[in-house]
DNA sequence: AATTCAATTTGTAGCGCTACAATATTCTGC
DNA sequence: GCAGAATATTGTAGCGCTACAAATTGAATT
């Protein structure tokens, strides 16, 4: 900074200024410090801007996996809105609690302006370690109990929807797939949904089947054949997401099976695959793009010193028919 | 700091060298030192440490996008090798060279340990400040004439060896679907070798369309329908990725064809979907793990003052045959 | 008991920046 | 031309940590 200074002929405080408050600067001093800057490769150095000033202007995301494309247009409504507003996102990848309580310890020494997960179950570490520093938190992807902040829509609400289509649409003896073992609560929710919504309707809600999270299209063949062991003249089955729905669809492939004729198939997600396989995957959209837009917001805001009364935004879902169904 | 050191009953140096010289301090004095710290929710700013030090113990690496599943592995290979050696990584998500130039731009202001790329084009704003920097780069899926450091395979010989594996599989009539506009060299380099490999075995060259790289799945019945306009009896296709090449696979369900008998289908990136989906799609597996932690560890050694002669890496690839060839 | 040496602990200074208050400069209106 | 306001610029101190050198402690040796 100094260097720049001295080359723009003023004091390092201006330069300063130019990077954080440019409307403090006069227009030509900034221009010509900036321009100076450029030539010289000189990036403020964000840790001792942090250091100095106890703000960032970077956001942090944690998010579980990259291996398939739910979290695409979740993190690409996050980035387009912090850019909006002047900030960064990094992300953190984690497979796992352990890992997640990992990100979000680097998260904190980084002293981010905030934090966005994923879910609402985290290690007790992690939270007591959020509570203290008192970090803005959103948890994504769920919209009660906020640890903090959230933003989502209700899995509850779109299971049901999801039934209630496959019911009016003449199924009746329908199987769920769900996963197995210690999974967030935005999947455990939607099996006790089922379970009330089918018996609601008369029907009967034995034909559960779970599978392991860490499966992608290979669950598929695994919860058809699950099912169809419980009952073999199942007639539709709702899938935890696109991706065990279009191996269910695989399998039906290679079954020889007419889909919807013989089996109809539900899928969650709206993932690319869900529009572009034939038959098409009737599929909960879950509005991840504004998801991520109102995280990002919501941290912002805190960060900018307004406490919403309102920590809670629901975003919605709507349910995309096609083909499968 | 200052607080742990007092309920430590030792001074405030000791509690920076208990986290980041452990083996300095006695194991006792350690043990309660760090204790206290979790009690307190106290984690080490990272921001003054980097200030202090002018080392950090974060990476950064840019990838393109998440939408498909082609960088999990890559990125995987990354976090675990970085975790093994004490330093943490950060993403950050760029979808055009300015979203990358602005990635690297917050993550020089970060004062990362060093920087991970995919692919060798980058703005030119963006490679005079990595140089006037002089952070450690590493460019990734590229593996010639490197900016700084590279890990890659040759994506000349791979294309050269999914050719000739469908001339020795006895297909003549053989079409290349690529990218248009400005996309990265490892997509670039394979239509000359594609051209240079048919003619050398005497078959025509003349089967090329080229798509937009926006496109997924939906990608594969256009580049389908533009090859069979160019020749109605082509007889097989190599696709730029999977999931175009999935998306070619759902095209010939609908039209009624048979895979490979009427028509051979090659892919790109052994993702998920290219075992799972039937026929499975022959494809190039480029062994994206190890291409992660080799990007990694250049950086941990250069950030350790190792400086290694060879600056590259050739981390190789291996086709996988499947059905659909 | 004196000396040596290693193991452990501790002050001090300063990393590069920004909050804040103070100062310098320019612009109004009369 | 001048008071007063508005705009633009600048010192100073300190953010939380670590490099480095110096000090302390304890055990082993003479």
């Amino acid at each position: 900074m100094q260097s720049v200074a001295v080359a723009a002929g003023v004091s390092p405080m201006t330069v300063s200024n130019s990077f954080r408050y440019p409307q403090r600067v006069h227009e030509e001093t900034r221009e010509r410090v900036l321009q100076i800057a450029a030539e010289l490769g000189y990036v403020p150095n964000h840790a001792a801007g942090n250091l100095a000033s106890g703000q960032s202007r970077v956001i942090g995301a944690v998010i579980p996996s990259i291996k398939n494309s739910s979290f695409y247009n979740y993190v690409r409504g996050m980035q387009e809105h912090v850019a909006d507003n002047g900030y960064q996102l990094i992300l953190k990848l984690a497979d796992s609690l352990e890992q997640e309580a990992a990100a979000i310890r680097t998260l904190i020494g980084l002293r981010v302006a905030g934090i966005a997960l994923v879910g609402d179950e985290h290690e007790d570490s992690a939270r007591t370690l959020l509570k203290k520093t008192g970090v803005p938190v959103v948890e994504a992807w769920v919209h009660r109990n906020p640890f903090d902040m959230a933003v989502g829509y209700s899995t509850i609400d779109a299971t049901r929807a999801i039934v209630e289509l496959l019911i009016v649409q003449g199924y009746t003896r329908i199987g769920f797939v769900g996963y197995e073992g210690d999974v967030s609560h935005r999947f455990t929710e939607r099996l006790p949904a089922f379970i009330q919504c089918v018996e609601q309707a008369g029907l009967s809600s034995h034909r559960i089947f779970l599978i392991d999270q860490a499966h992608g299209f290979g669950a598929g063949p695994k919860a058809l054949e699950g099912l169809c062991s419980i009952d073999p003249e199942l007639d539709a089955i709702i899938c935890p997401t696109d991706i065990v729905a279009a191996g269910v669809l695989f399998e039906c492939g290679r079954r020889g099976w007419k889909v919807p004729e013989r089996l109809a198939v539900a899928g969650w997600g709206d993932y690319e695959i869900a529009s572009e396989i034939t038959p098409g995957i009737t599929s909960v959209h879950p509005h991840a793009y504004e998801m991520g837009q109102n995280a990002m917001s919501l941290i912002i805001e805190r960060a900018n010193g307004n406490t919403r009364q309102q920590v809670t935004v629901d975003t919605g879902f709507h349910i995309v028919e096609r083909a499968s169904t």
